[in-house]
This record gives structure tokens, C-alpha cells and sequence, in this order.
DNA sequence: TATATATTTGCAATGATTTCAAAAATGAAA
DNA sequence: TTTCATTTTTGAAATCATTGCAAATATATA
């Protein structure tokens, strides 16, 4: 768990000046376990900052994905999500009640893929689909 | 590469009714490497078939997802586009040019994520993004 | 303090996808 | 074949997450 100092810094060092706005919404997508979207940061953070746009949140966070400070999610067709956990990690996403959760993996996904030499990878996603276990004990 | 008859087939087995805009759409897409959207499809398709809906596209290619016969990339946060390639394989996405292209994997996704067991899961996919070799080179 | 630059804001626009109800096609029964 | 019910297709309108834009605000520099 980052500091509200370390999070900052962090912000400088990838040339992003640290204004309210920004240090709020990467503490929120960082701090989260929950992969939230654009609109839950924004209710999230509309109080604790007086005013907030939907739009700053929108933009900060594409700002956050374009410096590899956080990553977005598409495993749901409709929406994006966002990610702060910077592990190498899975998601499984639940086709019943939706949840997103994240899983470990044994080894990085890279190295199962063939022929990636001449290729230069910025992101690696590996989204699972179907129901989680308290859907799948239900039916 | 299957013939028009043997597609019908697959499609009466999954209990779907092969309609001749079924069997155009599913043959379409399970001959493309090309990963194609919806409104491609459609673009494709409309001469030959005379009359053809962009609606009934996007319901069709519903169907079939849902019945596994193909399946539907989210690696594109603005579309989505379709897969009849039934071999497990990775998706790598060109941020520069925007081609989406399929990479072998030596072992399949699932033997890599840790506790599974209690889960069920329908679908897999690995979405790599960054520069293809073309792209790469030209920068 | 003045001036330039960067950031935020809110509303309007965008565009892929879905909804919906009518029209057409198909299958079963007579 | 004719009739009737069911399934499928169609096209126009609606939806809604996301983006564009131009004005307002905040911040840095001279």
C-alpha cells in the first residue's frame, strides 16, 4: 500500500505534474481491488474533491494507461475498466453476476507465446470467461 | 477449409436453423483470417445476398457466440471484431497500424493460471498489444 | 505582477451496438 | 395446397460509453 508522498513521486517521475485531480484518481485506481470504470472513479471522487469532471477522469486515466502507470481492462464488451495492480496477473470475469477477479499466474504469459522476437510488446491481457464459484454452485 | 455443406451441419448440430444469412455469415467469418467486424461482414455480404441488415449481423454473430461456434475479440477498445479460427491461439494488436494478427502458443492459457479448479470457464483469451515487426522497423 | 502554458470543466457530438415493431420466410397441421 | 403459428429478418430510432471542443481555471515563469 503506496503513500499519498510515493504515488506522487511516482506521478513526477513519469512526467505527469501531480495536480489534485490527478494524485486523487491514480490513489483510487491504485488503492482498488474492485477494476473500476471511468464513471465509479468519477462518483467515487466527486465529494472528496468538491468538483470533478467526468471528462478529467476519462482523460486522466487514458494520460495514466498511455504512461504504463495503470493498464485498462476490455474483458466486458461495453465498458472499460481500469487497473492499478501492477503484478502480472489474470482476470476471470463471471458471466452471471459479472464480477471481475483477478488470478495468479505460475509463469508470465510471454512465454508460452511463439514467434514474439520481432515483435515489441507493450501489454499482455489474458481475459477468462465463465462462472465464478459461487455462480457455478447456484445452477 | 470447410466446405458449405459441413458448415451447415455444425450449425443445425448447435441447434441453430441454417438460414441462407446464417450459413453466409458463419462461412464468412470462418474463412477470414482477417478478424472482422460486424460492419465488415455486412459490407461483404450485402451484394451477395441481395438484401441483408446490419441488425441481423450483429444478432447473428450474437448467436453463434453464444453457441461457441466463433468467437468475439475485445482487443480493440472501440469494436469488436470476429474469430472462426477454433485453434487456441494468442492476439497480438499493432498500435501504429491497427492489424490484429494470431500467434501460436506453445501450451494452452489455462495451464498457467493458478486456482482454477473451482472455477468454469467458457472462454479464454491472450491479447498482445505494442508494434508489429513493420511498424517496429519504420520507427 | 503580468503573461504564457497546462489543466479542468461541462455540454454537445460521436459512433458502435441494441431495441423494437413490422414484414417476410419457414414449418407444421389440416 | 392452404392455413396458422413460429421463427427470422429488416430498418429506423434509441442507447450510452466515450470523445471533442472551447471556455474557464489553475499553475509556472519571467
Amino acid at each position: 500500500m503506496a503513500t499519498r508522498a510515493e504515488l506522487r513521486e511516482e506521478l513526477v517521475k513519469a512526467g505527469i505534474r501531480p495536480s489534485v485531480q490527478r494524485l486523487a484518481i491514480f490513489e483510487y485506481v491504485r488503492q482498488s481491488c474492485q477494476h473500476p470504470t471511468a464513471e465509479v472513479v468519477y462518483e467515487a471522487l466527486c465529494d472528496e474533491l468538491g468538483s470533478l469532471s467526468l471528462t478529467t477522469v476519462y482523460n486522466t486515466l487514458k494520460l495514466f494507461v498511455d504512461a504504463g502507470l495503470i493498464s485498462m481492462l476490455t474483458i466486458d464488451d461495453t465498458f472499460r475498466c481500469f487497473d492499478g495492480n501492477r503484478c502480472c496477473h489474470a482476470h476471470f470475469r463471471c458471466d452471471n453476476c459479472g464480477k471481475i477477479v483477478d488470478l495468479q499466474m505460475k509463469k508470465d504469459f510471454l512465454s508460452l507465446v511463439e514467434g514474439l522476437d520481432t515483435y515489441s510488446v507493450n501489454d499482455a491481457q489474458l481475459y477468462l470467461k465463465g462462472l465464478c464459484p459461487a455462480c457455478k454452485n447456484k445452477k
